[in-house]
This record gives structure tokens, C-alpha cells and sequence, in this order.
DNA sequence: ATAAACTCCGTACTTAGGTACAGAGTCAAG
DNA sequence: CTTGACTCTGTACCTAAGTACGGAGTTTAT
């Protein structure tokens, strides 16, 4: 009867699947990130897969340059009305594709300073900064 | 004679033009990011319009999301030769390049996930985040 | 020539995002 | 039925990126 479910998890084994440490899931917890199943009278916490594919949501996110509290707005898109989760939702896509147009501006000025530096192939002084400097200070 | 050029500031100045805490460029400077000016033996340190178009290129930088770090290695390419320095810069463009592949896909489920709240238009349960979390965690 | 505003220098504090650890309880394998 | 691994709770510590501040010197506007 209180065999655990196989989708039933105890935080070691739930940081073992998420690959992050057991304090970053309490440390998740105590600033509400993620919720903290209530502890059983008898033994320990039981983490649903679901914690797990949070976690996993999580650090993929952070590594897109988000932070916790923007994370913790993209998870509790969940709750609430379609409208509303539209509408948020519409907000961080307009903010990631500014992003994409930052990052291309940038790579294409890279581009752009490879390309000297090959065909100009000296061995002396290299403008490179100086112009990244310049074209991304005047943009 | 000791006229100041009208490209120096004093630190106050240019945190002002660079929009920064005065503070922030100290910062800056016991880290080593940008260079202190001498100090004089008369007066207050005296800093070039170079330093201010530095800092704004760290600020930008900083929001595409490289930290100081990652910044201080950016600005470094201006010294050394061509050779590594194309190299180098080689290396963050692609960095970049994936960077903007992985805000890209999540751009495209962000916009996928406006599509199915438009259509399923319902009051009810949206099925969003249940979606970004699996969509995103098996993919 | 003096007060307000600014610089300089050192040190301390803050926030975000964790990590570590001590001491107690619990579980599970031999 | 004990021993080793794990959990729980609370608190302390860590790094990055600043921010704040006290007390001294300097500059500038009046």
C-alpha cells in the first residue's frame, strides 16, 4: 500500500537524476521555487517525477540567461488563465527575441573582425578591440 | 598647459556619461578590468574617452550575458597578435552562435505555446507550462 | 577664503545563487 | 540488530558583482 510509486523519488536520488547537488534543491525550497512535499509522519520526503522535470527546466533556463525569479514567473505561468499565460508568455518572447538580435549583432561584428584580421594577415597591431570597442559603443 | 582635454573626466564625469556608480568603476578597476589612470601628482585622476566607451561595452556585454570574466577576455583581444587573437574570437563567436541556436528553440516553444492557448480557447485548464516543462525536458 | 561638492582609499555590507556542515533521526543490507 | 548511507533542520560559508560609507584631501563656485 505505501510501496513508493517508481515515479516516487527521495531527494538524494532526485538530485542523482537531476544532476545537481541536494542542497540546491532545499536551497530551490526555501525560496519557493520548487514545492517541498509534505514530510510523512513515518520516514522521508517523496519527490513526484514532475519535481524532477522542474529541476531539469530549471538549469536548462538559467544557462539561457534567466534568472530564479524569471524562472519562478515562467513555472507559475502554469497557474492562473489562458489569458493571462498568453500575454506573460507573449512578454518573455519579445525579450528573448531581443536578445537573439543583441547576440547576432554581436556575432556578426566577430564575423566581421575575423575576416580583417585574415585577409589584413600582419603580424604587428591588430585593431580588433579598438574597432569592437568603437562599432558596439557607437551601434 | 594642463588644460583638461575635453576627452578626460574626472571619475565622477564618467560615471555620469557611462550611466554607472562611481563606485561600480572603482570596482572595475581592483579587478583589474579596466586600467586606473596614474594618479597626478596635483589633483584628481584624469581618465580618456576611451575608458568610457570600455565601460559601456561592458555593459552591453554584460547583458547578452558574459560575465566580467568572459568581458575582461573580450577586451584582452586587443592585445597580443592576430594570429590568437583571431582565434580567440573565433572561439566566442561560437559560443555565441549556440547561444542564440538555444534562445532560438526556445523562442519557437514559446511561439508554439501562443499558438495552442490562441486556438484551444478556452477558460479552463491551459496546458501550458504542463507542455514547456515536458516539451523542454525530452528534448 | 570658505562651504559645497567632489575625489581618494580602505573596508564593510548587500544580493543572487548556491555549498558545506554539524548533529540528530531514519532506513536498509548483512 | 547493528553499521553505514541517507535524510532533516538550521546555520554558516562562498563567489560574483557590485554598493555604501567614513574620514581625509582637493577643487570650485560664490
Amino acid at each position: 500500500m505505501n510501496t513508493p510509486s517508481k515515479n516516487e523519488y527521495t531527494i538524494g536520488r532526485l538530485a542523482t537524476a537531476a544532476d545537481v547537488n541536494v542542497e540546491t534543491i532545499r536551497y530551490y525550497q526555501r525560496i519557493g521555487l520548487i514545492k517541498e512535499p509534505s514530510k510523512p509522519l513515518q520516514g522521508f520526503r517523496k519527490y513526484p517525477y514532475k519535481t524532477l522535470e522542474q529541476i531539469r527546466f530549471i538549469k536548462r533556463a538559467q544557462q539561457l540567461g534567466f534568472n530564479l525569479q524569471e524562472i519562478a514567473e515562467l513555472l507559475e505561468l502554469g497557474e492562473g488563465h489562458c489569458r493571462d499565460i498568453r500575454k506573460r508568455a507573449e512578454q518573455k518572447r519579445d525579450k528573448i527575441e531581443n536578445q537573439i538580435k543583441d547576440l547576432q549583432a554581436l556575432h556578426e561584428t566577430l564575423n566581421q573582425l575575423i575576416q580583417t584580421c585574415h585577409s589584413g594577415g600582419g603580424t604587428q597591431q591588430c585593431p580588433i578591440v579598438e574597432t569592437l570597442i568603437s562599432r558596439e559603443a557607437t551601434k
